[in-house]
DNA sequence: CTGATACTTAGCCAATTACGCAAGTTTCAA
DNA sequence: TTGAAACTTGCGTAATTGGCTAAGTATCAG
């Protein structure tokens, strides 16, 4: 259950940024170029190239070169991990709840 | 749309680090002073604080103290924002993948 | 060949983060 | 009241981030 791969770190880093996860959010649409996704942004193109970065990274999303464009897109099942991750720890924060409200029962029976 | 409030920040990053998954998970099995949760860690206390100020501010935990010890135990509903956000952008993820195939089919009618 | 387009690379900067050590502070127990 | 336990605060340092400008490189259109 230690497995906790670092592309975890990579992934809920990448999303912890409005821009990026505005990126992500634009990718959902369909695949876009640099320009594209740097269009809504007002940032300066290197830094949006840094954001983009941080997301291939993360292996959130892939990119490709074809003439001067270069053109991003969602890697499929990348989010995979992190539904795990976050649909196990749900449970885990039921269980504390439930026995929270075990707890508050035996002690106040009335 | 653009709801995307400054605490998914917060929590993202809250999780962008193993060590602070690590006392979520500890916590999944129940409230945990500061030295339980240091603990497994091997760090220095100070380092251990820091940590758990960030999981704090980004509200998936909180804490109370009682005499000389602080109490720390998850935030009931903390996750429940970042899995909207997971489940709504899943489904972008799904879209922009039917897309391709939709387009895939048609560019290769064989 | 020339210029415009679409990125890239290479710095630079201010602010934040991550970590540690050392020295508090507050409680609790004897 | 003395000492240990359990945090807390206060630095200091090194690395990382998020942003910029300026100057490339590589295509593509004419």
């Amino acid at each position: 259950m230690m497995h906790e791969p670092a592309a975890l770190d990579q992934m809920f880093h990448a999303l912890s940024d409005r821009s990026r996860r505005g990126m992500v959010d634009r990718l959902g649409h369909g695949p876009a170029s640099v320009s594209e996704l740097a269009e809504p942004l007002s940032m300066a193109l290197p830094t949006v190239m840094k954001h983009l970065a941080v997301l291939e990274r993360s292996g959130l999303v892939r990119s490709e070169k074809s003439g001067r464009v270069r053109t991003y897109r969602l890697q499929r099942d990348a989010l995979a991990e992190m539904e795990r991750w976050l649909v196990a720890h749900k449970a885990g924060w039921n269980r504390a709840f439930d026995r929270l409200e075990q707890f508050l029962a035996d002690e106040q029976p009335e």
